[in-house]
DNA sequence: GCATTTATTGGACTACAGGTATAAAATAGT
DNA sequence: ACTATTTTATACCTGTAGTCCAATAAATGC
């Protein structure tokens, strides 16, 4: 990531939570980063471009919050998925994007992409809630997992809503989340309503082989090599190597590539391809819960 | 209701469905209503003033069609209620705020009054259903009503906020609603996580007595005094002369009552207490369902 | 009918928004 | 040290919400 480019993120986040997203202007964020407007518009096209990569951070704040709760814990731990749950409310919490992510549905045809933006991604927080009741209430509950998950994901986020609008803003995001499984743990039996196959195209890729994963791995170091060459660090450059090594490798020495992910993470820092280190992680990490599974 | 504010909000009103809010202009609205802007501030101090003109009188539109629905009908008719229930997103849609009642609550600070105005709105749908849910599965529901309320309410927002983005708009609001209600019937038992005091501030005040009906009505009477007698007409006044009398009487006669005040709306059309002769309207009504029920 | 009050007009004006364009200065790569 | 890119600072464009005000029109009181 670049240094400019994180300069802008870091002040235009702190300006949309103290102040709003609309009311913070684009001189404000300049001041504030003290960059001027031609490096903010060399970096984002818009004020919304900047907004949605700020929410695409915090996204992926989630989803490794998530898989970092998961380590070591059974897939049907229903308190790990109370915790997952609440991850999502903690860290827009955090960031103050409570509401935005459920509304901003307003009548307002002006920020289009933002609204597709973020109808993506709370479909695909349905899937994957849908999934998880799967895994943490059985099999059997498949049909109406989706049912589940409306319900579910719908009386969290009213009741929450509610409470904080009541002013009870002491009651903790567990608590209604216990609340909204209790409702649909006691319901059943009937025809589901939301069928399965209206969400397939927001469904994530599952990762019913650990050759996928592999596969993905792969494809993210391939996809970098023009970047990490561009780095000219060596050691880098190593790293890179070993472990596209080890990914074609019938056997991959699982414990050495977690010790050269990790300095590869480290030495990415401060470069525009930081993000993607994460990646890398995140998903040696999948590659290790699956390992272990076998 | 004056005959400039009745042009700028139906030209607003138009203008907000079709191009959205925020990207109406101010201007646009001039044009549309052929005024000019002095006329709109002196009716409106700011757009947004004027948005929430636009939807109080969709909440009242509301109110009116569930009153009507529920005329004649057992308060514990459940259909009747689906009904109620699918009147706001009925009216919502027409009116093409859907998204906007349950969102809004944007990252925005600048639209703040805007804010409290929906949440307002909500909070008493919310203390609304849960009355009604009283009253159609039964007084032992009382203590989790608002639990029922909320998880009844938050599923058929996200069930019909999802089965819009995913495209499947063939699916009547009604049959989502008979799946959330489906939810909470199977629901029951465990300690309620809402309390009914939380609400107090919400809840509608109650139809306990005809009396207060009665005062009601008499005291909107009373306060268009002034007006009627501006507007000098002889049979309107006669009207309202007669309606005062009627109502501090003991033994009121309802039917004639009945078609006076149908006189009486007739007399205001187009005047600026125009509103009023509607809610003088909803008011005996709810007069006449209690006498009923004596 | 006339005088007074009130509503309406329409445009000038302010202050600010998002976004474009550009020439000069700073920085980094080789 | 030379080149290429990034960054800066500013001027500029178009559009916005909202204020102000003198001139005009319409309603009202007498």
């Amino acid at each position: 990531m670049n240094k400019k480019k994180q300069q802008i993120i870091e002040a235009a986040q702190i300006l949309f939570i103290k102040k709003g997203f609309s009311v913070t202007s684009i001189q404000d964020i300049l001041d504030a980063a003290n960059i001027s407007k031609g490096t903010f518009y060399n970096y984002f096209s818009s004020k919304t471009e900047c907004l949605m990569a700020i929410l695409s951070f915090i996204k992926e704040e989630v989803i490794y919050n998530r898989q970092q709760l998961s380590i070591g814990k059974s897939a049907s731990d229903k308190h790990v998925f109370v915790k997952q749950i609440a991850a999502r409310f903690h860290i827009d919490k955090k960031h103050n994007l409570m509401a935005l992510f459920a509304s901003l549905t307003s009548t307002d045809t002006a920020h289009q992409e933002l609204k597709e933006f973020l109808n993506q991604q709370y479909l695909k927080e349905v899937c994957w809630m849908a999934e998880r009741i799967c895994e943490v209430f059985g099999e059997d509950r498949r049909k109406q997992s989706y049912d589940d998950a409306v319900t579910c994901f719908g009386t969290i986020h009213l009741t929450s809503k509610v409470l904080m609008d009541l002013g009870k803003t002491e009651v903790p995001i567990e608590e209604t989340i216990y609340f909204s499984l209790q409702k649909i743990e006691q319901t059943g039996g009937q025809q589901p309503f939301l069928k399965e196959d209206y969400f397939l195209p927001y469904q994530q890729k599952k990762n019913t082989e650990d050759k996928n994963i592999k596969k993905q791995l792969q494809q993210v170091l391939i996809d970098l090599e023009p970047n990490v060459k561009k780095l000219k660090n060596k050691k880098l450059a190593y790293y890179q190597k070993f472990l596209l090594d080890q990914l074609t490798s019938d056997t991959p020495d699982l414990l050495l590539m977690e010790s050269v992910i990790s300095s590869y993470q480290n030495a990415v820092q401060d470069t525009d391809i930081e993000d993607k280190g994460r990646y890398i992680q995140i998903l040696f990490m999948q590659l290790i819960e699956e390992e272990k599974g076998v």
